[in-house]
DNA sequence: CGTCTATTCGGCACTGAGTGCCGAATATTG
DNA sequence: CAATATTCGGCACTCAGTGCCGAATAGACG
């Protein structure tokens, strides 16, 4: 990830930054939807945003980098829910109202969640970038679950249940892209239930 | 997915290929283990094989597609496990048959796949390449549900179900990548018995 | 105000992945 | 031997990503 300059200002000393990560972000996620992504170049989202070339590369690592943007956000925001959550709530269900909490979304943002949503599950040029992303949120997961069953979160268990926990995350995601106005947090309750009981057919 | 020169060799007409998809591979493997991923080029690994660059291009579509070779050939082995799977046993248990069943390998292969999945599961740029090859394994998971729960694949048990089943299966092959000497099928049978039971600790 | 210093920006040059195109090479068919 | 089918190699091109360096622009300090 590109550290490159604190969006914190207490207006520093040298040349003021010419843009930031999230307006970048935003030209991307226009031209992206506008012309595709591959028909996207680097050169024209920094124009759009003002800035050079080179510039972009400096506030991302990659041209699909701008879209994982508020995704990699949400991690630190797991983060902070998992170390909030009660000590005696059972596991898996701590998981579910944390995942579930940090998923509710303003409904001016919903559209722009949809959009960019749509956009990772659809280009395959985006899927293909997800790999880190989609570790890191896992890793969000496995770490609780490593503090609360007392064990690395390297091992079978945490590392299982992180990565079980985004994937029914994600098939809920992928059922509200194609849905017309269900919730999303709806479908992530029912996916992340389902996950909990072993998909019990028997139960449902 | 490029399809360029069927393998199956009844001798064709014209020119005859001067190498193929496994020589290629194999090539691309070693080449990855010695001097890493990022300082092998494409037109190393082809010269390797005897070949051009250009050459290499028709038989993979990109220079980390090489690594994939071995894993997309698993999943058409999971689909014709799939069929020939007992209609009466139960969904979950079929499931964790068929993917431990694929994954019995012989002892002369193991060191060959223990060099893949390491490289898959360090290597940056490979793992920003696994999003489509994880997609369709997942698929072919999902299909099955689909067929057994009587609904279209595409709806929130089948995806979970699939993406889950490749969640938890990933998490045995990273337990095993990091163990000694335990059989990859062990975790496998651990790991996907756990996402069964919902990862109840009052079970373990 | 003038100078120093910190920080970002823009431009240039470079490597390497991936692609389109076309003629050359090499096989079978008749 | 001629026709046809198929793969190969090479060239040229676009674009992502990176290292480098000087220019631009701000605050700090005398």
């Amino acid at each position: 990830m590109t550290t490159p300059h604190r969006d914190t200002d207490a207006r520093r000393r040298g040349r003021p930054p010419a843009t930031n990560a999230r307006e970048l972000e935003l030209a991307a996620l226009r031209l992206f939807s506008e012309h595709g992504f591959d028909d996207t170049t680097v050169e024209e989202i920094a124009a759009v945003a003002g800035v050079s070339r080179r510039t972009f590369f400096r506030y991302f690592d990659s041209k699909s980098a701008a879209l994982w943007h508020q995704f990699d956000g949400e991690v630190q925001r797991l983060r902070t829910a998992f170390d909030a959550v009660s000590p005696h709530t059972p596991l898996m269900d701590a998981i579910r109202e944390v995942v579930v909490g940090v998923n509710h979304y303003r409904a001016e943002d919903v559209p722009e969640l949809r959009t960019r949503m749509h956009l990772i599950s659809t280009v395959p040029a985006l899927q293909t970038s997800a790999g880190p992303h989609y570790d890191a949120w896992e890793r969000a997961v496995s770490d609780f679950a490593a503090r609360r069953l007392n064990q690395p979160p390297d091992t079978l268990y945490p590392l299982a249940i992180g990565r079980t926990t985004l994937a029914a995350s994600r098939a809920a995601f992928d059922q509200w892209l194609t849905t017309a106005d269900t919730d999303l947090t709806t479908y992530l309750d029912l996916s992340l239930h389902a996950l909990a009981n072993g998909f019990d057919t028997r139960t449902r």
